[in-house]
Formats: C-alpha cells, sequence, structure tokens
DNA sequence: CTCTCATTTGGTAGTCACTATCAATTGGGG
DNA sequence: CCCCAATTGATAGTGACTACCAAATGAGAG
C-alpha cells in the first residue's frame, strides 16, 4: 500500500503520514492508559512531539483519531463490488468474508482494540452511532442499485435501517464482550435476519 | 429528609418548574431563530432571566434542552404495560397507537419541531442516535419478559437492534420531509418489518 | 411575626476543546 | 545556493462546562 490519488512521494509526504501515524498511535495508547477523556489534547501532543496547533492540523478533533475506521473505505468499496445477481444480504455476508480473507490478525487486533475503547466510551459512542446513521444512506444506495428501485424508496431505507440496526447490536454486544468475535457475531445476526428474525 | 418521590408541595417546587420550562422554552426558540451551535447558553440564560451559573443545575448540557423527550418515558411505560400474550411487535405496535390517542395535536405539534431540529442538526443527531443503542437495551427487556427469554440473548438482542433500525430510518426519513407524520412511517415501518422485509 | 437554617442563586476563576492568525522554519525545485 | 510554498509553533480568543464561595430567599420552629 503505496499512495491512494496521485504521486506525492516525497520526503516531506512521508513525515506528514509518519506524524499522522505517531499522533494516533500515542493517543490511542494514552486513552487506554488513563481514560479517553482524562487525556487531553495537549498530553496527545506532547507524546507525539508536536504543537498542539499542529494537533488540529492532523485530526479536526479528538474523536477524530480513534474514530477513523481504515475498514470502512474498503468494506464500502467491496460490497459494491459484488456481482450485481447477488441479493442485498448475500452481497453484505460476501462482504464479511472478505474482511476475515483480507484483514490480517494483527490488524485486526488493534481494531477490536479500537471498537471497545470507541463502543464504551460514551463521548465516542454518539459518535460512532451517527455513523451508523450515515450507513442507512450507504446500505439503502447498495440494495437500491441491486434492486433497481429507488434509494428514497420506502421499503428500501426500512430494509437498509434494519440491517444497520443489526450490525449495530452485534458491535454493542461483542464490544461488551472481550472474548466474542466480532465478524462471527455479525455472521449470526445476518442469517437471523435472512430467517426472518424469528424469536 | 423526609420524602423524596412525588412531593407536589410548597412555592419553592413551581417556581423551579416555572424555570426549567422556561429555559427550555427560550432554548428551542433561539435555536430555531439562529441555529443550534450559533447560540450560547449565556444568550439562553439572559433570555429566561437567570445567570449562566443556575442554568447548569437545571440543564447538565446545552444539548440537554432539546434532547429531554417527554413522550420517551409514558412510551416506555405503555409499552411494557401491554398485556402479557402480545407478541412483542404487537405490543410496539399497540404503543404507536396509544400515542396517537393520546398526545394532542399541539403536544404533537411542537415534538415535531423539536424532531427535525435534532435529526438535522449533526451535533444533537449524534447524542440522539446515543439513545437509539440504550433503547436497544429497552426493546431486549420487552421482548425477553414476553417470550420467557434472557434479556441478554443472542436473538432477542439481535431483534431488538432490527427494531431499533426500523424506528432509526423511520425517524430520520420522517425527519427530512416536513410534510410527513411520523406516526405513519412508524406504522408502515413495523408493518414492513413484520412481513419480513420483502424488497 | 421573627429568627434560623437549608436551599437556591449569582459571580468569579479555571480547564479544555477548538478557531484564527501570524511570524518563523524548512523542504524542494530551479 | 536561493527563493517560494508548505509546514509549524506560539499567541490570543470563544464557548461549554466545573468548582467554589458568598449573598439572597423560602419554609418551618418558636
Amino acid at each position: 500500500m503505496t499512495s491512494s490519488p496521485s504521486e506525492p512521494s516525497g520526503l516531506r509526504e512521508r513525515k506528514k503520514a509518519r506524524t499522522r501515524a505517531a499522533i494516533q498511535r500515542h493517543a490511542l495508547r494514552l486513552f487506554r492508559e488513563q481514560g479517553y477523556s482524562a487525556t487531553t489534547v495537549d498530553q496527545i501532543a506532547a507524546a507525539a512531539e508536536i504543537s498542539p496547533s499542529t494537533f488540529f492540523r492532523y485530526f479536526p478533533t479528538k474523536e477524530a483519531t480513534v474514530l477513523y475506521d481504515a475498514f470502512d473505505p474498503l468494506l464500502i468499496a467491496a460490497t459494491f463490488a459484488q456481482p450485481a445477481e447477488l441479493s442485498p444480504l448475500a452481497a453484505l455476508r460476501a462482504t464479511v468474508d472478505i474482511i476475515r480473507e483480507q484483514v490480517s490478525g494483527e490488524e485486526w487486533k488493534d481494531e477490536r482494540q479500537r471498537q471497545m475503547l470507541v463502543f464504551r466510551e460514551p463521548e465516542l459512542r454518539s459518535a460512532i452511532m451517527d455513523r451508523f446513521a450515515e450507513g442507512i444512506e450507504l446500505l439503502a444506495d447498495m440494495a437500491a442499485q441491486r434492486t433497481g428501485r429507488s434509494a428514497g424508496d420506502f421499503e428500501v431505507r426500512n430494509w437498509a435501517g434494519a440491517v444497520v440496526g443489526v450490525v449495530m447490536a452485534a458491535f454493542l454486544g461483542a464490544a461488551a464482550d472481550p472474548e466474542a468475535d466480532t465478524l462471527v457475531v455479525l455472521d449470526r445476526a445476518v442469517a437471523h435476519l435472512e430467517a426472518g428474525l424469528p424469536l
């Protein structure tokens, strides 16, 4: 993985990337050690050896250091890339499988840490919940495309809401249990939804 | 310390209730007139003729002035009060009907205003999304009670997630459309979910 | 009716996230 | 080697929110 858009690759860019990574690393470490709200931006900046001003040039908010999800764009791209003949739910399931294959154990361990932090800290949780709301739009678009309906269609949006809700419950549940495997929980959740949510 | 709950008593309590209502009223008015983030707590306090210190004695945060939902406890109580033989979804539908009957047109108009504000303002939206997450627990409890399962049961929680997701989508959709009737949208959403979310 | 006491209030000072701005530094191309 | 543009740090604010203290006030006791 080099660079996504044009061809930047100067020494300058590499330094920026390193600074960004350092900020994020120290932020996560401090959050883990002292808790999220007990950690100030100044502390993070000091640990990363930059000025507080510079911190805000790399991240718009303190939240953003934890909230940025590297897998999110990957996940979205993978979902849209699934063969058109798959049903929306089948496309989703295929996406979960892709993540399982492509993400290394090490990466996933870090991601789990991040998830537990985000879903437990109230301040962070409300922020991530908002992203779930955005997820409804995304899923509605995907389902609309796959079924030939409009993205504004009530049933499409309602379906997307249900899927997001089920995913939310899965993440919330997985975050509460340190032993849980998010992907397995996600699989069960989709399967149960597909079966019509029998109780 | 004689009695804490349900004290209808003195002039002191009435004044407090009036102050609280005044803060909320002026806050909502200012938010509507100038926007949420452009309104400062000091402005609200000035409008309500109290000091900023006093503002925070009545509301823990600026958000709280809009976020408190008077119908929420009513709704919860009504749901749990439904006959035990109703299925969880039937109990939910019955609850929506109760709201429709019990809430006056005037109250509902105010509530609609509040909903549109909360679901459109990003800062407020993330806060309300968090309450939806809490809603999962609530619904899981309700469904667990009604089906004789445990509240921690995976399928119960997954079902609750789907319901909350569908309600989220309904509110989000209704907030985006000034003409929409939230309760009607809610009815359609539950019906569609009950039908197994066909696309 | 008045005295006392607990509650309520306003004011002051401080912390922290975040914004705006400006001067100094630094990397890179010519 | 030098100049330009990007990057940085420092300074000064704003606004939400907390901690604290001292003045005002309602309510019950005498």
